[in-house]
DNA sequence: CGCTACGTTGAGTGGCATCAAGCGCGGTGG
DNA sequence: CCACCGCGCTTGATGCCACTCAACGTAGCG
């Protein structure tokens, strides 16, 4: 079975048996378990291995002085966290867990390693970082200019996408880890007003969310519902350029 | 006289003087001028050089179908603007200009030479990339946690600091050549809201606009306003890892 | 069985948007 | 040289979207 880093990569470049082996193995060697609403790293630190999401949700955050806190990103299974320790030292945010969660420590040096034998693999990830920075942009836009409602409709659009692509949904469905003070607190809103949005999608049969498992039954309508273009995730095609003949 | 790119790359990597020339000998060689509010590439395009800008201010920005704009990051004299096309071939969002700009195209070609005989610019371009997405994730927090006032003054703060990297500012001033249309594109506010908030910085004395000029008297009574911190911009240590012994 | 975390609901408020009109200035053409 | 125009800036009035504060319901858990 191939952790969700390589399920992933693979929308991307055909990689070979020996690099999915290389980095299958590389993902199962440290292995920890972290409570919800623990840090994996913080801000100003120094990491020197790099943490890959096995299982569970986690987030890059922010946090003002003043106690507000921004949720950056969501790091769904597969995503790693901390590639840019390579050139930037200093940790300039931090990475908590939402749900309880499962991150391999990959050795920094092992990763050269892998991405020194293997070309594919170090342009793989290279495409993994690349899209990452596209959903800051995507963030971006939603949190500036689009209502309540569309934030809340498209953030599950993507999340929905993104579990889907690292097959981690089932049909309509997958699980959603996450409270409403975190949803909240990723979509610039309070937490109550993410409450009112989300029976408003609810209401008019856009999504139903039962325990931790949502679900969204007409996916089309959710997207124009939020002004949702998948374009960003670059996730239609698989790689052209790299292609492994499988030794 | 060195490009803003060679200026800037010069803050993270001691480039040999050879380094230095290559870069800007690339910059030099197709340069083109651009009036304002024209795009320099759009959506869906698959750019096969990448663009550098010389001076000027562009963009990055999204629109939503039904016209919405969200300005997603401000392009300053040194920046790349798309260095993402070496993996992803379709642009996801469109480059536009703000002021006039002169651009130079450089040729993919032209840059993969470079950086396989000089390690260490590719080490400081890829120091840059990751600037630029740690500059994203502010915006993000900046527009989904900051009120009006500080996220304007933030915004300046980061301008002021990004030009001076690049040696384009004169004591506690520097160009600003925007229109408070496209501050408010770029904040996720209304123009109407800018001005007033223009104003309220002005009456606190916080900053001055007279013109296209944009003077800071006081940069850490600004900072403290905004709740600014200048880390994510990571300009504060020249690297130590890349040494020049210059040939 | 009480505690805590999360979700839900109501009432009141305010920050910021929208609409609309006027101002100042540089550019252009008669 | 001046009238005109357009663009960007400014100001006022009005309204709504989303926030805050506060309380209560509910479910899991030690």
């Amino acid at each position: 079975m191939d952790t969700p880093l390589v399920r992933k990569l693979q929308r991307f470049a055909r990689l070979s048996s020996g690099e999915k082996q290389a980095l299958n193995e590389a993902a199962r060697l440290n292995v920890r378990r972290i409570g919800p609403r623990e840090d994996i790293i913080r801000e100003g630190e120094r990491p020197d291995q790099v943490n890959l999401i096995l299982s569970g949700w986690a987030c890059r955050y922010k946090q003002l002085e003043d106690g507000r806190r921004q949720i950056i990103a969501i790091l769904l299974p597969g995503d790693l966290c901390d590639t840019h320790a390579f050139v930037m030292p200093e940790m300039d945010h931090s990475i908590g867990t939402l749900s309880v969660v499962t991150v391999a420590e990959i050795d920094r040096d092992a990763l050269t390693t892998i991405t020194e034998q293997h070309p594919r693999v170090t342009q793989a990830l290279w495409w993994e970082t690349l899209v990452g920075t596209a959903v800051q942009r995507e963030w971006t836009v939603n949190i500036g200019q689009r209502t309540a409602t569309e934030r809340l409709g498209h953030l599950f659009c993507e999340l929905f996408l993104r579990m889907r692509a690292v097959d981690l949904t089932d049909g309509p469905s997958c699980e959603l880890p996450i409270t409403q003070v975190d949803l909240a607190d990723a979509l610039g809103l309070s937490n109550v007003h993410v409450n009112r949005v989300l029976q408003e999608l609810r209401a008019n049969g856009l999504v139903t969310l039962r325990g931790r498992l949502l679900t969204i039954p007409d996916l089309p309508a959710l997207k124009t519902a939020s002004l949702f273009n998948p374009n960003y995730l670059h996730l239609d095609r698989i790689g052209r350029h790299l292609d492994a003949t499988d030794e």
